[in-house]
DNA sequence: CAGTGGTCTAGACCACATC
DNA sequence: ATGTGGTCTAGACCACTGA
């Protein structure tokens, strides 16, 4: 399929960009229709750099971009891969809420997970029309037995067809790993906004605090590899929970 | 000076790191010594490659190491230069702090600014023996006249000498391109720990708020390029403040 | 063993800034 | 006009993996 264009994949409209990144921006879109999926051994860069009619060192460069958006990984003498999002090293890249003795491997529990209709604010945040079919995940992060974390994830139904009884039957701790085995769907990017806020009633009967305890609120919005917003989901954590961030 | 060790500056007992490395370590190095200070024109790749023995490719990937950590900037047609961290679009690397209208930029209003001992918990962070001298500055960052962020920071007084009277004096917007500036220290990455927290007496008087407000806590420790910390500071912020990130 | 990516070289041509 | 970095090529040798 994909060898029949090949000859010329590249430098037809594609402006005055240089080789490597338009080579780049085609191995993404092969990425993004599925042709090659996570943990899949994609060819080796004389193969690659052949196909596209570039030098090895083109090519070379093209990959090397992609490593460092973390969408490929390469090993010597093995080749280079779709990088797996639930890879143990990749299991928290994006994940920055710790408890004091830094550890934050929670267990997860699902209090629902239910088809809806997109209210005002999530279209906006989800870039979709107000209605649009959403996913709304409720659920809990614990540590120790004790709620830490509340979480109100919402998802684009279109992108994740079926995606409500899909969750309910796996019920997942790692999202970000079911969206890349089951939809193909690879987050890429996220976009968190921290802020302080105190508990109000539903808080404090969900995580057993106080009304009015100062907690840790943190909103995401999680983008694919096309820049699509596919999910968001807002957090609420407990005191002695912390954001961690390091820069750059 | 540097020319006449210039035959062979690497591969001497640098092990088996490969040569490019090595070479971005000692331009490191040379950027850490002050013998290139922020804003100045480093010599072209290819008068870096003779400099180094190596071939004009292998000087560029150094160089290049250096550009995607930030250290310097390179121009077509001009050159290449040690990033200067007051550039408008550098200026707020570090500042994650926003208000609802995504406008950053407040005023700093001087408390005090005095040299002092390292108590226990400021040792630690700064990685110094308890007792040694630093320096601690307090200061209000106001927004339309408001106070919307108070600031404690501290520095090692052995790295800048002289520090507290130079900051009076200046009273800086922006700490980091003042160390750079006058004491040759670049801040490369910092490390931050953001929480919530109830309004204690003492933040209800600067901030202007209620007692038990809660508030956004950020507890940063600023690196420079040799990985020592230089800088600790806790900011408390007001609600409608909050901290944004993206990753990667 | 063959094939992979990692390092290194030596050249070419170009767009751009500066004088 | 000169020199800079940006792109691109075509080769070389090596370390490592897997069959």
């Amino acid at each position: 399929m994909s060898s029949e264009i090949s000859a010329d994949r590249l430098d037809t409209a594609e402006a005055n960009k240089p080789l490597y990144r338009q080579m780049k921006e085609d191995l993404v879109r092969r990425v993004m229709s599925g042709e090659w999926v996570a943990g899949q051994l994609v060819p080796s860069e004389t193969a690659l750099a052949q196909e596209y009619s570039v030098s090895v060192g083109t090519a070379r460069k093209a990959i090397e971009e992609l490593v460092t958006e973390r969408l490929v990984v390469r090993q010597r003498g093995r080749g280079t891969t779709i990088t797996r999002n639930d890879e143990r090293y990749e299991r928290f890249r994006f994940y920055r809420l710790h408890s004091e003795d830094r550890s934050s491997i929670y267990a997860s529990v699902y209090l629902s997970c239910v088809p809806g209709r997109a209210n005002a604010a999530e279209a906006k945040r989800l870039n979709l029309k107000r209605g649009a079919a959403v996913i709304r995940v409720h659920r809990l992060r614990t540590h120790e037995g004790r709620p830490v974390v509340v979480e109100n994830i919402v998802l684009r139904e279109d992108r994740c067809p079926n995606g409500a009884a899909i969750i309910n039957n796996q019920r997942p701790d790692h999202f970000y790993s079911l969206l890349e085995r089951v939809f193909h769907i690879m987050i890429n990017r996220v976009q968190e906004k921290v802020l302080a806020v105190a508990a109000v009633e539903e808080d404090a009967e969900t995580l057993g605090v106080a009304v009015g305890t100062p907690l840790l609120e943190v909103s995401r919005e999680a983008f694919d590899l096309g820049g699509d917003v596919i999910e968001c989901r807002r957090m609420r954590a407990v005191p002695g929970i912390h954001y961690l961030n390091e820069m750059p």
